[in-house]
DNA sequence: CCCTAAATGAAAACGATTTTCATTTTCAAA
DNA sequence: TTTGAAAATGAAAATCGTTTTCATTTAGGG
């Protein structure tokens, strides 16, 4: 990792270094803040920017890239070998990847119709999952209506 | 349309209809400061607050949805028939949508397999357009190599 | 060892979104 | 038509994740 950023021209330090190592650590789709706390937890005098720098590198460097599940929170996703898609539970906001190899086949000819030259897809169903919709259909409690505004 | 909201439970006023009627006029993917100052043209005391309240109302309501495309700026799609994914140029920002019928056939498919049902779909193509392709290739610049952290 | 560019940490700045609150308006019931 | 509760509005402030600033420290090639 060290040599492969000075390639890149970066320089390595012992915050960066606990700071890749404990990203990939991690779990997909994590937070500044998340691996702020974790990073913390090992050496409690590294600061935020330097974690969110840190993670800004990552993506400059290609080793993961940004994903925004709409909460407003933008999430840090390693890069796979083969991309992925996403179904997000809007009740339980667990994330379920999915292979989108051929899906992307398709999407890049689409693309490719109309003098578009794509660089990167992003795939995402929004619903309820397994888990979720046996608590709803066993009525453990049904949601009331709903419809005014905040 | 005043119907369809009492219906729903809303009052109408003139704020409401206007910001209703001027969403409506626009383009697809409005922001909120776009729509504000649509409306402010034709009523310029009307709250920033209450265009904002009522594009959400708007969505809340099934006639458009959220669409983020990584700028930061939450935009504003009506909802169509047809699904649609986008292509968004990273170069000059356009946004080029195309039919995503099949695509989100095969997609609902890869959910249920998984026990997920899905409510809706994001398929989002980063890229270069054909406008802007050309002019890389016409060499006009060629921006050089730029790997340094802001 | 030196020097310069890069990196860091703390704090402040930013900026879109969301909420608060006093006031006004809608609309259905009387 | 009058009336009152609920909803809507406008201005301003609060939020809150993200990004920048700046003084200081550090990495690492020469
Ligand atoms: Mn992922
Ligand atoms: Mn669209
Ligand atoms: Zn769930
Ligand atoms: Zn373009």
């Amino acid at each position: 990792m060290k040599e492969f950023l000075k390639t890149k021209g970066f320089k390595m330090t012992p915050q960066r270094e606990l700071i890749f190592r404990s990203f990939f650590e991690m779990g997909e789709h994590v937070s500044v803040d998340e691996l702020y706390d974790r990073v913390r937890r090992e050496d409690n005098s590294v600061g935020y920017a330097t974690v969110w720098r840190n993670l800004k590198l990552i993506c400059r460097v290609g080793l993961a890239e940004e994903v925004n599940i709409g909460d407003g929170i933008t999430r840090y996703d390693r890069v796979t070998k083969v991309p992925h898609g996403h179904l997000f539970c809007t009740e339980c906001k667990s994330v379920i990847e999915f292979n989108v190899e051929q899906l992307v086949g398709v999407l890049a000819q689409k693309a490719g119709e109309r003098g578009f030259t794509p660089d990167s897809f992003k795939i995402e169903v929004q619903g309820v999952c397994e888990g979720c919709r046996a608590l709803k259909a066993s009525g453990s409690n049904g949601h009331s209506e709903e419809t005014g505004l905040p």
